[in-house]
DNA sequence: GCCCGGCATTAAACTATGTTAACGATCCGG
DNA sequence: CCGGATCGTTAACATAGTTTAATGCCGGGC
């Protein structure tokens, strides 16, 4: 298997493939993307990088590595919200708000952009478009949220993880993290525990379970995964990746009205 | 006990007393509400204001009555996302994305105003201090459904029960359709059940066990609960109602960059 | 006044998931 | 090369939650 697809894309390569669904966006968006996105810092592994309570003064963008998003019960059971891959922005409710109501946290070593909120603002401004393109990137984390909530609602164990499963291997292909059928799994059986809202054994049983039936093969040590038969896998989870995409671009005219304010 | 506390006020004031809570709204900004509100129809109950999958070109206010937003699964197992109350708005995504991702339902006679997707982008433009308020009230939702997702994965049933009481109990108390701990809970234990992830069966032996414990009274015939003990039950649910109404309002250079735009 | 449908309630049997505990593999630092 | 830490794996047992089924209450239509 190889590793480090990542490394022979540039970065801001898949963030533009993702702002792209939803917005067209020229040379200008580009270089502006490109200079607001110039403030790269490394994260080591399991550092918190926004947290609960706290203030936040920045918007992210993760370029490399996955992090998560979670909340803590005050006895300590740990609640993740969704998995943070790259392309992905994070900070934004929180800058917003001025505290955050979850932490973020870096599962790997990541790769992280810091646009300071004021520069985020200053983009809102100059360029509505790329500012809306990262709204939007945005506000589609509230469908992935309500499709998550729908798992733990409504789905069993085994449902629940294959549904988990294909989410993350459409948003990996989405950025070229993820081939056809295969990608690079880098957590633990606890933290899909606490994804899932499972026991650790429970995840174990069950990704057993999803070995011995011949849908997918996973190696801990590599951690990687195949996904034999995602059809399959998919019509277990009753699964449809349109939540993920929701292709059709927003309504133009927002865009216009809020370009043409004077 | 008595009925339609609601009646008391205005239409338009518990809405206000809401999004004051972000932002100081001037008398330019109650006139153009008032405006912005003009058209209000009534739904009747158990009907679809909102489909998963269609489009939807407008914002909507609810002022009266109860409603949901839910998705379904092919097998027909529901999932409830969330309560709609008095003062809540619904549809802005659908309009954005020209697709809704989410049912949403009335539970009861409902009255609803219908703001053209149209009008509320020229509010943006024209009285961007409004339209953001709308917007934060908007976004806030995404931190109930988390606390929603935490309750699934984490809570267990009488804990989970607990804090959906709670909340309820403090977003109504916003919009005064609550006193000081009973409000009228005009939901089915098969709705609650859809909220909660649980069987029927379980949530009415939950129920029980929070009647017999001496922490809620809950009059079916009525439809009315009394909490007794709202801090016992806070304490169970591990209830914190900072989520609910995330006191700082929003960075105000937004506000300001948004409306000297040029 | 009667019947019917929806809802609440309860019990009993069943099942999915959690808990505890043990063991094995791999990695890492000394 | 050893010893400890972390993670995965499994089995046996405990429990929370589901399913099925039966009963009762209440309100509405006729």
């Amino acid at each position: 298997m190889r590793r480090n697809r990542a490394a022979a894309f540039p970065i801001g390569d898949h963030v533009l493939r993702k702002l792209g669904i939803f917005v067209h966006l020229d040379a200008t968006h580009l270089a502006e993307l490109d200079r607001l996105l110039s403030e790269t810092m490394s994260v080591d592994s399991l550092h918190d990088i926004v947290t609960e309570g706290e203030s936040c003064k920045h918007l992210f963008l993760l370029t490399r590595g996955w992090a998560v998003r979670y909340k803590l019960l005050s006895d300590g059971r740990r609640q993740i919200l969704g998995f943070i891959i790259p392309g992905d922005f994070f900070g934004l409710r929180a800058t917003l708000f001025d505290v955050a109501d979850d932490t973020v946290q870096s599962l790997t070593d990541c790769t992280v952009c810091r646009i300071p909120g004021e520069d985020f603002v200053a983009v809102l401004r100059d360029h509505p478009r790329l500012g809306m393109a990262i709204v939007w990137s945005i506000v589609r984390e509230y469908s992935v949220l309500a499709e998550h909530l729908v798992s733990l609602g409504r789905r069993s164990a085994l449902e629940r993880t294959a549904h988990l499963l294909m989410e993350l291997l459409n948003r990996l292909q989405l950025v070229r993290l993820a081939g056809e059928r295969d990608f690079e799994l880098p957590l633990t059986q606890e933290i899909l525990a606490d994804a899932l809202g499972l026991s650790i054994v429970h995840v174990n049983r069950t990704l057993r379970r999803l070995r011995q039936q011949g849908l997918i093969r996973l190696d801990p040590q590599s951690r990687w995964i195949i996904i034999d038969r995602p059809d399959d896998l998919a019509e277990i989870a009753d699964f449809s990746p349109l939540y993920l995409d929701q292709g059709t671009p927003p309504a133009d005219s927002l865009l216009k009205a809020i370009r043409s304010q004077h």
